[in-house]
DNA sequence: TCTGGGGTCCTAGTGCGT
DNA sequence: TCTGACGCACTAGGACCC
């Protein structure tokens, strides 16, 4: 899909179409999802600060994720390439291969694709590229070439003459470390990978990655299609406006996001066994600590309190930007967690505690003082009106929040009202549907 | 400019059992 | 009993992807 959330958030709010719009994390340490093409004109690209993005590009709308219709729009999405073929492996809501020749269709490629491109605009209003080679390596360069809102095909036995002149760059696995690696060893394009020879990208950039590296850059890429594949791990990270230097400050966030975990993997049926506790500092310098326990777990105290203890042995002294607890080694199943348990007497009869007593370690820690929330309302949200109707947060401040009305099939923007942010009438909304619209700026 | 969130994979070091 | 080789599990960090 091309420049998805922007795409989206452009079809469901018709004032912003042709406009440029950034979606991403807007408080002072976010960082852009996505832009969309009118943003990309002026600089503004994935993974920029926020604040570098509104430097270059002051108009555009700045708009928060909407997660939830954007997997229903990527349902939609994946549902059209199940009928194309069984064979498909998502790589993000908005990207997946689909082999080909594990469906029956008859007739050429590019008439399915093209079929295709046809059936998800018309499904969702929204672009889609596509591009169609003989590997996975191929097909995805090819429908980066294609974007926005095309068609790229590599026809047998000009795969050399497509990757050669590229930068190392476009190769995937290669990133700015790896470039940097190349770069110093004479090595810009895809061509010199290949000349340079097996051995030396080995001698260079290790065994996996070197080999691997040669073999793409020759055009060699069997890797299959993969149709879900199993999770690894499971994980949630907080970013925090301003470091945390106050201990109880970091309990209390590790407590919150071990909680967050444990409920997800709980939601998604699994367990696991080894719990990692990821630490940002001031100074960006990032720590992993982890424990593996001795049987599976999806116990929210037992997740709690490893990470708890592993986030304690580190020193945060000088202050925190970033915590995150995460479960790997992950099982299908949840085992009755016998060895935590004794573990916990064993720390309960050391701490002097009888069993089943509380320890000081288990209290509930004081929530400390909330940061202040900027908006309750935030730029994007979809709200309801008692008496306008359906609407979007297009800003808020100083007590006001500017409401624009408008639903995806007006043909024009909607108007725009200002009300107290704690207006009785005004209450938070589900998105409301895109389907079949005509999509707005070509991705 | 100043760097999110949720993942995967690889490498190297270390400890441990055989 | 000691020692070295080996394989495996674990830990930590780095790089990369969308």
């Amino acid at each position: 899909m091309d420049a998805f959330f922007a795409a989206v958030e452009q079809a469901s709010k018709p004032s912003l179409r042709g406009k440029p719009v950034v979606v991403g994390g807007l408080g002072p340490r976010g960082v852009v999802a996505t832009a969309s093409y009118e943003a990309r004109v002026h600089g503004v690209h994935s993974a920029m600060a926020m604040a570098h993005a509104r430097r270059l590009c002051p108009n555009a709308a700045y708009l928060v994720p909407r997660f939830g219709i954007y997997r229903q729009i990527s349902d939609i999405v994946m549902a059209l390439l199940a009928e194309v073929s069984p064979l498909i492996e998502p790589l993000s809501l908005d990207e997946a291969f689909v082999d080909l020749e594990a469906g029956d269709l008859a007739g050429d490629p590019r008439a399915v694709a093209e079929r295709l491109r046809a059936d998800i605009r018309a499904a969702t209003g929204l672009t889609a590229s596509v591009g169609l080679a003989g590997s996975k390596l191929l097909a995805k360069i090819a429908s980066e070439q294609a974007k926005p809102d095309g068609l790229v095909v590599v026809e047998p036995g000009t795969e050399r003459a497509l990757l050669d002149p590229l930068p190392v760059r476009t190769l995937w696995g290669v990133g700015p470390a790896t470039a940097e690696h190349l770069r110093r060893a004479g090595i810009l394009t895809v061509a010199e990978i290949a000349q340079a020879g097996e051995p030396e990208l080995v001698r260079l950039l290790g065994k996996a990655h070197g080999s691997s590296l040669h073999a793409m850059a020759a055009g060699l890429d069997n890797r299959p299609v993969v149709a879900d594949r199993d999770v690894k791990s499971i994980s949630v990270e907080d970013t925090f406006d301003t470091d945390l230097t106050d201990r109880a400050r970091v309990r209390f966030e590790i407590d919150r996001l071990a909680d967050r975990c444990a409920q997800r993997l709980r939601g998604a049926g699994r367990s696991g066994r080894t719990v990692v506790v990821k630490i940002r500092r001031y100074d960006f310098s990032t720590l992993t600590r982890s424990e593996t326990l001795r049987a599976p777990t999806d116990d929210p105290a037992v997740v709690k309190e490893t990470a708890r203890r592993l986030a304690e042995a580190v020193d945060t002294t000088g202050g925190v930007r970033l915590l995150g607890v995460g479960v790997s080694g992950l099982a299908d199943f949840t085992q009755e967690d016998l060895f935590a348990q004794a573990a916990q007497t064993l720390r309960e009869s050391e701490a002097g505690a009888e069993p089943g007593q509380v320890t000081p370690a288990e209290l509930p820690v004081a929530p400390p003082p909330e940061p202040e929330r900027a908006n309750r309302w935030l730029p994007g949200q979809d709200v309801e009106h008692a008496e306008h109707g359906a609407g979007w947060v297009q800003g808020s401040g100083v007590g006001r929040v500017t409401i624009r009305f408008e639903v995806p099939s007006d043909s024009g923007p909607g108007r725009v009202r200002t009300f107290a942010v704690d207006d009785p009438a005004l209450s938070r909304a589900e998105p409301p549907a895109l389907t079949g619209h005509p999509s707005p700026a070509g991705g």
